[in-house]
DNA sequence: CGGGCCCCCTGGTGGC
DNA sequence: TGCCACCAGGGGGCCC
C-alpha cells in the first residue's frame, strides 16, 4: 500500500525516466481508472506533450507537462507506476500505458482497480485535486503544528493520523509504526495529549517516514518503485503486521484491534 | 464533530 | 480437489 514514502520513492525513480520525454500515444485499458476525464480527452491533453517535472502532495503524484498540465495519480491499494521497454511483456492488470519517444512506456498497473488517474490543466487545479493537509516532513510540520491539529479533538489518535485533510500521506503502516514509536495508544482521544506526548508523536511520525524513505519504501506484496524494484522497509517494521509476536521494546505480545475501521497492531503494555 | 457502515475490487485464506 | 464465504484496505459518500 503506497503511502507517503512509497509515493516519494516512485516520484524520485520515475523522474529521470520521464524528464524531457514526449508522449507518442496513450492507451487506457480500464476506463474507470480515469476520474473526471475521458480517455479521448486525456489522449488529446497528452499526445505530443513533454514531461518537465514530478511532484507529490501526500499520496498524490503529479507528472507535470510542458503545457502546464498535470497528469495526476493516486495509487490507493495496489497501484504501480513504472517505465519499461515497450517490448516487455504487459502485466495482466495493466490499466493505462503511455508510449514515450524512446521506445519505453509509462505503465500504470493496478490489480484491485482502486487507483485513479486524473488531469489538472494547471497548478491551481492540481492543488485543488491534491487537497490534503500538512506535509509531515516539511519544515512547517512542527510540534506546535501537530498540537494545533490535535487540540480540542475527541477523535481517536489513529483516526486523526489517518485523516488526509489533517496530515498528508500517513496510511495504516506508518500510523501504527508512529504510534508505537511514540508509545501512544491508538484509541487515545487526540485532544488529551500533553506537550511531551505531542513531541514524541511528532518525532515518531518523522522518524518512521524518514526511515522508510531511506529503505526505499515498504513492500508487503505489491509495492515497487519506478524502476520496478521493491523496498526493504518491511524488514524494519516494529509492529505493523506483527500481531501475536513479542513487542520489540518490552516483549509483551503485540495485539490487534480495529480502530477507525482499520486493522491496528499495537503493544498494550508500552502504548498508553 | 465523530463514528460506523457501504462501496469500489481482487486474490488469498480457511472452512467444509 | 472444489466451492464459497470472508477479509484486507484508501478514500468518498452517507447516515445517525
Amino acid at each position: 500500500m503506497p503511502e507517503l514514502p512509497e509515493v516519494e520513492c516512485i516520484r524520485l525513480t520515475l523522474l529521470p525516466h520521464i524528464l524531457d520525454r514526449s508522449v507518442i500515444s496513450v492507451e487506457v485499458l480500464w476506463e474507470r481508472t480515469l476520474s473526471g476525464i475521458s480517455s479521448a480527452e486525456l489522449r488529446h491533453k497528452l499526445v505530443n506533450a513533454r514531461f518537465t517535472d514530478a511532484v507529490r502532495r501526500g499520496k498524490f503524484l503529479g507528472l507535470v507537462l510542458h503545457t502546464g498540465g498535470y497528469l495526476v495519480f493516486h495509487l490507493r491499494m495496489t497501484g504501480k507506476l513504472t517505465v519499461q521497454p515497450v517490448i516487455e511483456e504487459r502485466d495482466k492488470h495493466l490499466r493505462m500505458t503511455i508510449l514515450l519517444d524512446n521506445d519505453r512506456e509509462l505503465r500504470f498497473v493496478d490489480q484491485r482497480k482502486f487507483g485513479k488517474v486524473s488531469w489538472a490543466d494547471d497548478e491551481e487545479e492540481w492543488v485543488r485535486i491534491a487537497d490534503v493537509g500538512i506535509e509531515p516532513l516539511s519544515a512547517d510540520f512542527t510540534p506546535e503544528a501537530l498540537s494545533t491539529i490535535c487540540r480540542g479533538k475527541r477523535a481517536r489518535l489513529k483516526a486523526v493520523l489517518l485523516d488526509q485533510r489533517l496530515i498528508a500521506g500517513l496510511g495504516n503502516i506508518y500510523c501504527d509504526e508512529s504510534l508505537f514509536r511514540a508509545r501512544l495508544h491508538p484509541q487515545r482521544p487526540c485532544g488529551d495529549l500533553n506537550e511531551n506526548e505531542i513531541e514524541r508523536l511528532h518525532a515518531a511520525i518523522q522518524s518512521s517516514l524518514r526511515k522508510a524513505l531511506q529503505n526505499g519504501g515498504t513492500t508487503l506484496r505489491d509495492y515497487m518503485d519506478g524502476d520496478g524494484r521493491p523496498g526493504t522497509n518491511q524488514n524494519h517494521l516494529l509492529v505493523y503486521g506483527r500481531a501475536g509476536e513479542p513487542c520489540p521494546r518490552c516483549g509483551h505480545v503485540l495485539e490487534r484491534l480495529k480502530v477507525a475501521g482499520r486493522g491496528t497492531t499495537f503493544c498494550p503494555q508500552c502504548q498508553k
